[in-house]
DNA sequence: CAGGTGACTCTAC
DNA sequence: GGTAGAGCCACCT
């Protein structure tokens, strides 16, 4: 079966986010497998040290960056989200989330 | 075992 | 649109 631990489902999760989009921790936690697990994903981030992880396209579930405005995480998150051509003012994710989840892309809403 | 903390989320006002 | 409170999970003292 898959060993595969949370912190390792979550970054999978995380990867899985396509360039030029975004996905809450929330919305991550639930791909992984972990809904309710949205802190975990955050902390699994904050102990991450992949530079291949899109961590920046990782953002509240309000479309906020979860650093405070001015710190050094916020700054380069919104840089590295203004290069991959996304909108972000006053530390918000214009245009709202891409692509809030995968259901959303199949089902063509939230599953309610 | 209790208490505090955090890259969170939801509901209510 | 914003603030306030409670709920939540994992980890550290």
């Amino acid at each position: 079966m898959d060993g595969k631990s949370s912190a390792e489902r979550i970054l999978a999760a995380v990867r899985a986010i396509p360039r030029g989009q975004v996905a809450g921790y929330g919305e991550v936690a639930r791909r992984a497998g972990l809904p309710g697990r949205a802190r975990l994903a955050a902390r699994v981030l904050s102990e991450n040290a992949d530079p291949d992880l899109p961590w920046h396209r990782v953002l509240r579930s309000d479309g906020r960056i979860a650093f405070p405005e001015g710190s050094r995480g916020y700054r380069e998150q919104a840089q590295r989200l203004r290069a991959e051509g996304v909108r972000v003012v006053k530390g918000r994710v214009q245009g709202r989330k891409a692509v809030a989840t995968l259901d959303e892309q199949v089902w063509g809403f939230d599953g309610k």
